[in-house]
RNA sequence: GUGAGCGUGGCUCAGUUGGUUAGAGCGCUGGGUUGUGGUCCCGGAGGUCGUGGGUUCGAGUCCCACCGUUCACCCCA
């Protein structure tokens, strides 16, 4: 039996390496324009920070993470989202004296130990992005029109949800009203919804059978239930989308998976990925620097999953990367070997992306490697051009072919071929 | 953790009501006269039919278990 990867590990292979890199080459792109910079954190960190940060009693903390002690029998665990670590960060290097304000971004794998299906792995990719410093909406707003303008640049489909879930003040006062109107309904409703009542009332309402949201279409709303400063702030965020104008549409049944959300939650919606609808989601979190031993700063964030990107991620719509001179180099017999040897590195030395075959293969073998590398030109090095100092160089679009002279400067005949090909590369 | 579908060469799949040496396409590889690709033609390598039991004279084809995988529930990016 050979050894296979984890279940829902997955390997990256490198024909879809490029679509990776487009996306997070465009994201870091708007990310700095918006004034954030990247950070690196660890993927291992003490298990207390998420049962902290996230909740003790979350899904993802009693039965999802990768927990283990380490050979000092501390528990650690592989972090299965990035804002707990860059808060933690930030704290850690009193990022606060910095500015007064921090905006950053990390990349990364995040592992949750979860079934995998569609959209869905156990180690998947995050970019996280936390704006931390100020409590005001118009950060809100801002940071959901940088996710929004990601989605744009990545011409992709999706709707923006927005909703408040209030405040330590009004939220429990909704949620009493909540249990109260469920409370009369257990009988009318599915088990997982009965179950949810006790753990996660706000979980109900988005409930997926049709039954349940029918005996749901009165219930309370956390929108009714906001207190004043709630209300204003869930106010001036849609004001400040209005101002940017970007679209988006509010539903107040929108619950996030991590408890220390407050006040403003989003989500980017798709309906092509399956059950999974979501490519991203954030919202504020005032109150949890506080909780993990910070200053009290308020923060607002969102992550983007790239798994979920690369699936609705139309290839085609990727402009062809700027192709280099891209040259194969035949040799014949050992001798043209070790002058092609080095004829190669120089041409890689001037910039060009240059290959050749090592195993003595047959020149029209080494014809067809050239043309599955999709070489645009091949040099030709056998045993009549080394006797005569000179190279063949084809034109493998055009099947023109010319001989070039090789000074004994490989210096200077590595320039010149280089001139050569890129010159015609950027007329072709 | 729960449910359903699927597991045949590197990839995508055929394999009739269980019956002699398991097939195709793509890919890989060699060749089609002496040193020229992409098309075409010919040849070659590569599979203990997921694993282990069972039924049967005989199983890729039926039954059971396990494993893997996919999708969905739960939950979530």
């Amino acid at each position: 039996m050979t050894v296979k990867g984890l279940k829902g590990f997955k390997d990256v292979l490198p024909n879809e390496v490029h679509l990776w890199q487009h996306i997070e080459n465009t994201a870091r792109k708007i990310f700095h324009r918006f004034g954030f910079s990247e950070i690196k954190v660890p993927i291992l960190e003490k298990t207390e920070l998420f049962a902290r940060s996230i909740g003790e009693a979350t899904d993802i903390v009693e039965k999802e993470m990768y927990t283990f002690p380490d050979r000092n029998d501390i528990s650690v665990t592989m972090r299965p989202e990035g804002t707990a670590s860059v808060l933690r960060a930030y704290i850690e290097h009193g990022m606060h004296v910095l500015q007064s304000g921090q905006r950053l971004y990390t990349i990364g794998p995040m592992f949750r130990y979860e079934r995998p299906q569609k959209g869905r792995l156990r180690q998947f990719h995050q970019m996280s992005v936390e704006a931390i410093g100020s409590g005001h909406p118009r950060v809100d707003a801002e940071v959901m029109a940088m996710a929004w303008t990601l989605m744009e640049a990545l011409s992709l489909n999706v709707s923006l949800e927005i909703n408040s879930l209030g405040c330590r003040e009004c939220r429990p006062e909704f949620k009493k009203a909540l249990v109260e109107f469920l409370d009369k309904r257990q009988d009318k409703v599915c088990a997982d919804c009965n179950r949810r009542s006790k753990t996660n009332p706000l979980r109900v309402l988005d409930c997926k059978s049709e039954n349940c949201q029918q005996q749901y279409v009165d219930a309370p709303s956390i929108l009714d239930h906001l207190c004043g400063s709630c209300e204003d702030h869930f106010l001036e965020v849609r004001e400040g989308l209005e101002l940017l104008g970007i679209h988006y549409s509010v539903n107040s049944r929108m619950v996030r998976g991590l408890d220390y959300y407050t006040r403003t939650t989003f989500e980017l919606i798709t309906n092509d990925l399956g059950a999974q609808n979501a490519v991203g989601a954030g919202g504020r979190y005032d109150g949890l620097l506080e909780q993990l031993g910070g200053q009290d700063k308020p923060g607002v964030g969102f992550a983007v999953g790239m798994e979920r990107l690369v699936l609705l991620v139309n290839e085609d719509i990727i402009k062809a990367e700027k192709r280099k001179p891209d040259v194969f180099l035949i040799t014949l017999g050992e001798d043209a070997a070790r002058k092609g040897f080095s004829l190669m590195h120089g041409l890689r030395g001037q910039g060009a992306k240059v290959s050749m075959d090592h195993d003595g293969r047959s020149m029209k073998s080494q014809m067809k490697l050239a043309d599955k590398h999709g070489a645009r030109y091949v040099i030709i090095l056998g045993e009549d051009e080394l006797a005569n100092n000179e190279a063949l160089l084809k034109n493998m679009v055009s099947g023109e072919q010319e001989t070039v002279a090789l000074s004994d400067d490989m210096g200077t005949c590595c320039t010149g071929i280089y001139e050569r090909i890129r010159v015609r590369t950027i007329n072709t």
